[in-house]
DNA sequence: CCCAAGATGGTCT
DNA sequence: GACCATCTTGGGT
């Protein structure tokens, strides 16, 4: 495992998530140390970057006070909240004032899992299920992560600054794992398609999340295959 | 101003 | 599969 540079995270969304998965966020918060393996990511383009214009990202409307981190300096965390309740985590991507970010979707504890089932308020001991759920899902990941909306929002994971109590650092894999892609999870409309194949996973973990269809995408998809093209 | 919908997860039927 | 929690945002009157 090597330390993330800023480099990794420079290129857009598209081309830098694949390299998130089999590397592992370190984050320390309220001095409890937690170790996620990435196993599960999905990218997010800003409007007019990457080989389409991206309907199914928080930066599609322009820049906005809960999305001004995704313009910022890459290898930063984009937390924001999910449905008024979860805390989900992005890294990131793309040069600063371009707006991109990659997912956190799913993870094995590798290290802390006493410390993220206290956050999940998962009961001890841990059963096997119980140990993959830990992290499996963005809502998940960042509880278990620790890390929270707002107060940690832009924290930067390349240099480890600490931020309200947290620290977060990414570490890449050395060998590369076995990739599979497909359509984002609960993206509405075409962004939810095929058409955006941009959630990468490693194939076979078990720690990977369910697939769900987002409003109107399965219709969206089932008229695609009607006309393609 | 009003309201629907959301990059979700837990619980109940 | 349905419903709910809870808050931000965007779009329509």
């Amino acid at each position: 495992m090597r330390r993330a540079t800023r480099d990794d995270f420079t290129p857009l969304p598209l081309e830098a998530a694949p390299r998130l998965l089999g590397a592992e966020l370190r984050t320390v918060v309220d001095a409890a140390e937690v170790r996620l393996r990435i196993t599960e990511v999905e990218a997010y383009h800003g409007q007019g970057t990457g080989p389409t214009p991206d309907p199914g990202s928080h930066a599609r409307m322009g820049r906005t006070a809960r999305n001004a981190t995704m313009w910022g300096e890459p290898g930063h965390l984009y937390v924001y909240l999910s449905h008024g309740i979860h805390s989900c985590i992005n890294v990131v991507c793309g040069p600063e004032g371009v707006a991109g970010g990659v997912l956190l979707r799913a993870a094995e504890v590798i290290e802390g899992a006493d410390a993220a089932a206290r956050r999940r308020r998962a009961a001890l001991p841990l059963t096997a299920a119980a140990r993959r759920d830990l992290a499996r899902g963005p809502g998940r990941f960042g509880q278990a992560s620790g890390l929270q909306h707002p107060r940690h929002d832009g924290i930067d994971a390349i240099i480890g600054a600490e931020l309200n109590g947290a620290v977060a650092e990414l570490w890449l894999p050395d060998a590369p794992v076995e990739i599979a892609s497909g359509p984002r999870v609960g993206v509405a409309g075409v962004a939810g398609t095929d058409a955006f194949p941009w959630r990468f996973w490693i194939d076979g973990d078990p720690t990977v999340s369910p697939f769900r269809w987002g409003r109107g995408a399965q219709l969206a998809q089932a008229e695609s295959r009607q006309s393609p093209g």
